[in-house]
DNA sequence: TCGTGTATAATTGTATACAAAGATACAGAA
DNA sequence: TTCTGTATCTTTGTATACAATTATACACGA
């Protein structure tokens, strides 16, 4: 495991980027420095440098009003899938070319388990397995452009996912799609990847977006 | 005008992300804080907050050894392009369907400009109107995720478009691809944008990542 | 020569003090 | 009432002090 401490400005990065995706604070509301000093119980100092970093993701505005949060609107999302459409099949087809063994192993385990959380319908665990997922594909691409152009547009659609793997069907079918590309990934088929990336963004952007 | 006071951590952002993407610092060279406190002449508070949006663009990290300069490689450029060639012509063609009738008029501005530096043989300002020209494309989608996602990648190419610009014969197709892409914007002709801008990244890729 | 341990120095991480800009509240005049 | 000016408070911007971790240099022994 992975014992590295982490910093704190790290720290309230990932929960203040994470509260703002799933929509805790609404749009338009403001925070202050002050305020998250109380709540979080750090100084202003690693806090500030996760203002700055949730600034350039576009998630939040600060002014001396104070911090305008911005979060992910329905435009956003549309133009997110429009996107991930446009270069997710060409990031698999990457991967399907120059993943390792342990690479895809890793990608076997998070769709057992992902199957094993749809059986329960836990929906919680299958969202994080879905996110798992496309992170360790745009990882297996092994371009570190394509996975900081991509995991951004992929985490700004978290809020939006929560209905999505909530319906059964729905939840049954994108198993069934992430498996026709892991598949495609194991036999190194870089079309078959690509194809299949294809419909599954497809149709998860039918299911989201409507 | 803006007369907008700029606050130290930005400028200090802009003149870091610049002189990395232009290769003024060598990847694998190592920077410091104090170093920068130094040359810059500011505390270390602006200075830290600029790294941290730096190393959220990976042209940077920070260890307990210093600042590592990791800077753009050929294979980020190849990725680049890549990418680009996925979502230019899709961003253009939005943008001739929703940008107004003053983006259209600073965009010609601009190519207006690039034209009369490319008569000069201004490199430099070849290459600063080139890139105008795009920001301004991506602006005119009214499109943050759009905008978002493409500056970043067009502004990581900067260090590699140098040669291009100094080569007239290239410069002046640039120049005439350009001017295609503002004709389909000004007909309000989304597909006719489309094609051009494709073309336009096709070539510019040709010639640049060889 | 090579390794090892230790002291020192260098570097980043965090908290806090102070500065500056701007928002807010309120009194008073038209 | 409505506007305006002013004092005060709130909020962010910057500098600096201190802490903790890690790298480095060097002496010493095998």
């Amino acid at each position: 495991m992975n014992h590295k401490t982490v910093s704190l400005a790290d720290q309230v990065f990932e929960r203040l980027e994470n509260d703002i995706l799933l929509g805790k604070y609404p749009r338009g509301s403001y925070l202050t420095e002050h305020a998250l000093v109380e709540d979080l119980g750090v100084s202003r100092t690693p806090i500030r440098e996760s203002l700055r970093r949730l600034e350039q993701e576009h998630i939040i505005e600060v002014s001396s009003r104070g911090i305008l949060v911005l979060g992910v609107t329905l435009d956003d999302l549309a133009d997110i899938y429009a996107m991930r459409l446009q270069l997710e099949p060409m990031v698999v087809a990457r991967a399907a070319a120059v993943a390792t063994d342990e690479e895809i192993a890793e990608l076997r385990e998070t769709l057992e388990l992902q199957q094993y959380y749809v059986g329960r319908h836990d929906s919680d665990r299958i969202k994080f397995m879905d996110s798992k997922f496309h992170e360790l594909l745009y990882r297996a691409s092994h371009s570190t452009v394509f996975y900081d152009t991509l995991l951004p547009l992929h985490k700004k659609v978290q809020k939006f996912r929560k209905a999505s793997v909530e319906n059964e069907s729905r939840a049954d079918r994108s198993f069934a799609e992430h498996r026709a590309i892991l598949s495609a990934i194991e036999a190194r088929d870089a079309d078959a990847a690509y194809a299949a990336m294809q419909a599954h963004v497809e149709n998860a952007k039918m299911h989201i977006v409507k």
